[in-house]
DNA sequence: GTGTTAATGTACTGAACGTTACAGTTCATT
DNA sequence: AATGAACTGTAACGTTCAGTACATTAACAC
């Protein structure tokens, strides 16, 4: 019987967090940093319990010492390493919706925006910071609940916000813009993306993408037109 | 600095999977099924990389030895699992639509069927056990995708079945029946599993996942009822 | 009953992991 | 240049775990 790789996991302090002690030197901001960008990779690469400090420090260069000076366990370097992605998630985000002329046909910017909307969130790193924050969700829930206010709530809160000035414009009939919110990231969103998290590849062979989004947005619209 | 509680963790064989051996005994039958069972919740509970065999085994009261012998390794034993549980799901399955009287109210159906799947998709167990397919969907490519054929493809080739029956019939305008269950899927179940998977209450404060599931419905058939 | 095979319990191995102690090094300030 | 504080490297500790060896016990066939 062929041995093949003995992988260890370890962790300790459920929620342990000594007040985070914030580097004074321009080394180790430089370390700290260096370090949040090596958990990023090997957390989102081998999740949270697979993953192991070694390897995240191995990989800087830097030791372990450092890891508990900055972050006081894995699960606060975890902790970090999810804030600050989410903090950059939010800093990257800018979405359409409000870009477009005012008077742009509504079905090209939804279409435009599902566009946006799906190639962000099917980026790999998107793909695995989902993964880990589902995976541990019940271990950090503090956690879960900010990375869902980064990601998925502020887009449905922008796409909301266009909604209603449609509505208010006359162009839509959409009078629960939050609701129809969600419903248009289900129908744009949730297929090609549940796949990916499975695994898969987005979408099935020989079906396409666009066609999918375009079909969606069509759905979306003969539900919302001013048409009744 | 208080430590709390050393949990470890490991693994090995990435895929290693010598012909399972299967117990020629009743006494092997129960032990194997009951190890299985035990599997379950700990697997569900912790996730793969955290749960370890030997709390499985006290679980039970056996000892490691069987595992060894039906399973061959830790993988092999989550392997199992899972495809009981996909079996276990198949057989428990029986999805509506077909049930109802042929001339029932479309609208009725549909929202029936919307309670129902999201019953399904809510239960705390189905909940776990995406969220451990999801984690380990990249370890396990294959089971990953018996799960999803299993689950979601499921449900929709059914949906999609009784789509086409009623556009065939004329009481639905429904050209493309499998892209209109996954959307209607998507519109329907999306949203609270989603908030389910991060941890949260699938409906927030104060909104209510019947008039949701409502929504969901007429929306959908906004796009599908024969009016054009 | 007796003998053969399957199943189990015990106890161990070796390795990996999170965490810490400590000594050495670099940095910032004066 | 000196001094104290922040930082880092090394090496270890204690623990946990998957997997294994082997002797013992239960199940079955005759």
């Amino acid at each position: 019987m062929p041995k093949v790789k003995p992988q260890r996991i370890a962790e300790t302090r459920p929620a342990k967090a000594p007040p985070p002690p914030v580097p004074a030197t321009r080394r180790g901001e430089l370390r700290r940093a260096a370090l949040i960008d090596a958990a990023r990779d090997i957390f989102l690469e081998q999740g949270f319990a697979r993953a192991s400090i070694d390897e995240v420090v191995q990989r800087v260069g830097g030791s372990k010492a450092s890891v508990y000076q900055y972050f006081g366990s894995k699960e606060g370097l975890f902790g970090e390493m999810i804030a600050h992605q989410c903090q950059q998630l939010i800093d990257s985000a800018e979405f359409p919706g409000r870009g477009g002329a005012p008077g742009a046909d509504v079905e090209q910017v939804l279409l435009q925006f599902a566009r946006r909307v799906v190639q962000l969130f099917l980026a790999p790193v998107r793909i695995a910071m989902h993964r880990a924050m589902i995976a541990e969700a019940e271990r950090f829930p503090e956690l879960a609940e900010r990375f869902y206010e980064a990601g998925p709530k502020r887009g449905l809160a922008l796409l909301s916000a266009y909604l209603r000035s449609q509505h208010e414009a006359g162009t839509l009939d959409c009078p629960k813009p939050e609701w129809s919110a969600i419903q248009f990231m289900n129908l744009v969103r949730t297929y090609p993306m549940f796949r990916a998290l499975h695994g898969m590849p987005p979408m099935p062979e020989g079906e396409d993408l666009d066609e999918f989004l375009q079909h969606a947005v069509r759905l979306f619209l003969d539900g919302c037109r001013i048409k009744r």
